[in-house]
DNA sequence: ACGAGAACCTGTTTGC
DNA sequence: TGCAAACAGGTTCTCG
């Protein structure tokens, strides 16, 4: 899916589109997505201003007025798509589960896999909403450090690959993101966590935190699903050290190793055996 | 309690 | 070319 830094992105491109605007209609085309549909889901957002969009982690959270905030999350494959009213087609796409429109603008959910959700909370509960309630610190945030990292990491005998991934531990991580991480800290990803040395943990947060500044500065990476808001792609892709490079020689200075590719928990790792340690 | 693996669903790519 | 298997950016549940 998307992970944070194409979340901002998309949250980024919609923020002139949604924020201080009212939602003049809004229509869900089934009852679920990976969850069900809130009751009346359409009928709570229809004739609400959007006050502000925000993000926390991978979710998209929008404010409205009359106190309940919606809840988006793209799953694996979920899109918003941004198109001006004057452009917006009369016919409804494949995949195209929520419409919402404005005086200006059409926003449509768009999700082949529908791993995506979508909920509605009242605004001063948000904190405790299951889905939200459990997960740790922004990677962007104070909150987030060498010294965070380390308490969290400790006694953990998982491969720090399935740590980072834990969204208790860290927000907003995904794979692609994580083997970026991991190959700027020269860590393995089948390290465990809990042995990691505590210079290790310090090279391991800031290069999270740089390998997400730099993505979101790039527009996110669009692989498959992925676009920008407005339909512009991303082009972080082209800055992956290792991320899909298979059998590459690692780009770092002076390194004769090459990208492999082994599976952790069902998932593909990338990473370089010579510098990755 | 913890970690690995399966499951959710559809589309695309890869391999025989 | 055609078909089947493998794989995909996430999360959550079950099982050992």
């Amino acid at each position: 899916m998307p992970e944070l830094p194409e979340v901002e992105t998309v949250r980024r491109g919609l923020v002139p589109a949604l924020e201080g605007r009212r939602l003049t209609s809004a229509r869900a085309y089934r009852p679920d997505l990976r969850l069900p549909l809130p009751e009346r889901f359409a009928e709570r957002l229809e004739g609400r201003e959007v006050q502000r969009l925000r993000r926390r982690s991978k979710y998209i959270l929008a404010d409205l007025d009359g106190d309940e905030t919606w809840i988006i999350h793209l799953g694996m494959s979920g899109r918003l798509l941004l198109t001006p009213s004057a452009d917006a087609p009369a016919e409804r796409g494949p995949h195209d589960h929520v419409v919402v429109e404005t005086e200006a603008a059409r926003v449509v959910y768009n999700d082949a896999r529908r791993f995506g959700l979508m909920d509605l909370c009242r605004t001063d509960a948000l904190e405790t909403h299951r889905l939200l309630a459990r997960i740790g610190p922004e990677p962007l945030s104070n909150g987030f450090s060498a010294a965070y990292l380390a308490d969290r990491l400790r006694g953990r005998a998982t491969p720090i690959k399935a740590a980072l991934l834990d969204q208790t531990i860290v927000a907003g991580l995904g794979n692609i993101y994580v083997a970026e991480a991991l190959w700027r800290a020269r860590l393995r990803p089948t390290r465990l966590a809990g042995a990691l040395s505590r210079g290790s943990i310090e090279r391991l947060a800031p290069a999270i935190r740089q390998v997400l500044e730099d993505a979101i500065e790039a527009g996110g990476s669009s692989l498959k699903d992925y676009r920008q808001a407005d339909g512009e792609l991303g082009y972080f892709q082209h800055s992956f050290r290792v991320y899909d490079r298979e059998g590459a020689p690692c780009p770092r200075e002076g390194c004769r190793g090459r990208v492999r590719r082994i599976v952790q928990s069902g998932r593909s790792s990338f990473y370089c055996a010579a510098c990755q340690r």
